[in-house]
DNA sequence: CTCCGTTTTGTGAATTTTTCACATCTTTTC
DNA sequence: GAAAAGATGTGAAAAATTCACAAAACGGAG
């Protein structure tokens, strides 16, 4: 695959939707025909759809994120997009980890290599989205009850799953933080999930974009001394960042 | 939402993905217009998508497995649908179900009725499909490495993650049958979870369609005496069905 | 039942998008 | 370095889509 073709892919997996006219004017050093010509050739090999006057990503269970989420899903999609390209580069070969659900964890399953790796999650649409587009990595769905609203599983006995399994890195997103109360989140049984996950990885890397930041959500799974590394974007304010510095953890 | 809005959905639901020419051939009762209108509304709420010339399917994880097995999926894709409304048909309220990974069960998954249902399924995609267009089943998923190929899960653990779950009626997919070596299919992990929960349930319901029947496949998973009744197609030979009713198989 | 306003549907022209054939330029191979 | 193969650009032809408006169907209110 061309350089071009790969840039464009790239492009509209990013943005989910694009017209020919957006693609024309984003890469104007080429021809419309030219681009056509691109959108059949990665159509054929099923990385989109072509839509009407353009083209779409191709859909697997990364629109089911953006179709249940909606306009949300897109809004911070930029920040979101940042920090898992961020969290990818943490990333090493042969590595055990667990990647959360949510919308920032699918990005970053986007941005991961496809390398030998162990990725144990409880998002099933984020293990699809791996399994189907990259040929190295292994996926290990935690089992039990799938809820509506998160797309993620949780048992009574993931005590019992992860017993079995070594997590090394833990990539983990929280909906709110505040010094006082620390890291939360909207549900019991995430917050269950995630205290275990912590507890047993050797790393805990948190993703949480800027907009996250000095909100509180009912359940608090994680204060600072139980996290190693915070993933978040641009935006945040440095006040807060140099907090987190003086608690111990590495900011990026 | 009309009842020609209604049958359009359904009829791109079937098939997937439509070209104009062929809904206006379709229903044509009505002009190309009123059927271009009808996309267009059916697109705002996200029901399908609309392509170059003609609609797809709004992709959930539907296309998951429509897009990895391609044609494949699509080619008995009425056999299919004849098989899942049979089977849906045998669905009780309240019921504790499992559900097996493959294109036939995901098309008795979008078949099930809207109620109160425990549905445990190792096909993540197909949890995924109940979960977002039905409001009132519970949807069970077992945990374990996902198989690249079948979109699903299958753990050294099965056997522990069934104890606690009591299914009373098995929806169980086969690849391959004969009389000499019974019900088989492709994979070895596949295999070792059929026969789990063919063991486990008080009801076994076999689906299968014809092109299946009179083929062998490396692992066998269960003889015609472990099972209750098998749901086929119309074009399934009446000397097969014959047999299966000597063998005290209810056949449908 | 009929009138009037609203909604839905059909029609054809205008517009836009897509396709196609072919010319030109680039890269590869021998 | 020449021939062949491949990629890209161009513009006309074909097709699909949109748009504005007319016709038809529908739904009360009198």
């Amino acid at each position: 695959m061309k350089e071009r073709q790969e840039a464009i892919k790239r492009y509209i997996e990013r943005k989910g939707d694009v017209t020919l006219s957006e693609l024309t004017k984003e890469f104007s050093d080429w021809s419309e025909m030219t681009i056509r010509r691109d959108l059949e050739f990665l159509e054929q090999r099923r990385f989109l759809i072509r839509t009407k006057r353009g083209a779409r990503i191709m859909p697997t269970s990364y629109e089911v994120s953006v179709g249940m989420y909606g306009e949300r899903e897109k809004r911070n999609c930029d920040l979101k997009q940042e920090i898992a390209a961020k969290a990818a580069a943490l990333v090493e070969t042969d590595i055990s980890m667990y990647l959360d659900a949510g919308s920032t964890a699918m990005m970053l399953a986007r941005e991961l290599p496809d390398r030998n790796l162990i990725i144990t999650t409880s998002a099933p649409n984020i293990g699809i989205e791996i399994v189907l587009k990259k040929k190295n990595p292994t996926v290990i769905l935690l089992g039990g009850t799938l809820q509506r609203k998160t797309i993620s599983t949780c048992g009574l006995n993931v005590l019992d799953q992860l017993k079995t399994l070594n997590i090394d890195t833990a990539f983990v997103c929280a909906s709110g933080y505040t010094d006082a109360t620390g890291f939360s989140v909207g549900g019991q049984h995430e917050c269950v999930l995630k205290r275990a996950i912590i507890a047993s990885a050797r790393r805990v890397i948190m993703l949480m974009d800027s907009s996250k930041l000095n909100s509180i959500l009912p359940f608090t799974f994680a204060q600072l001394s139980d996290i190693d590394t915070i993933v978040t974007d641009s935006k945040a304010p440095e006040s807060i960042k140099a907090a987190f510095r003086a608690a111990g953890v590495h900011v990026l």
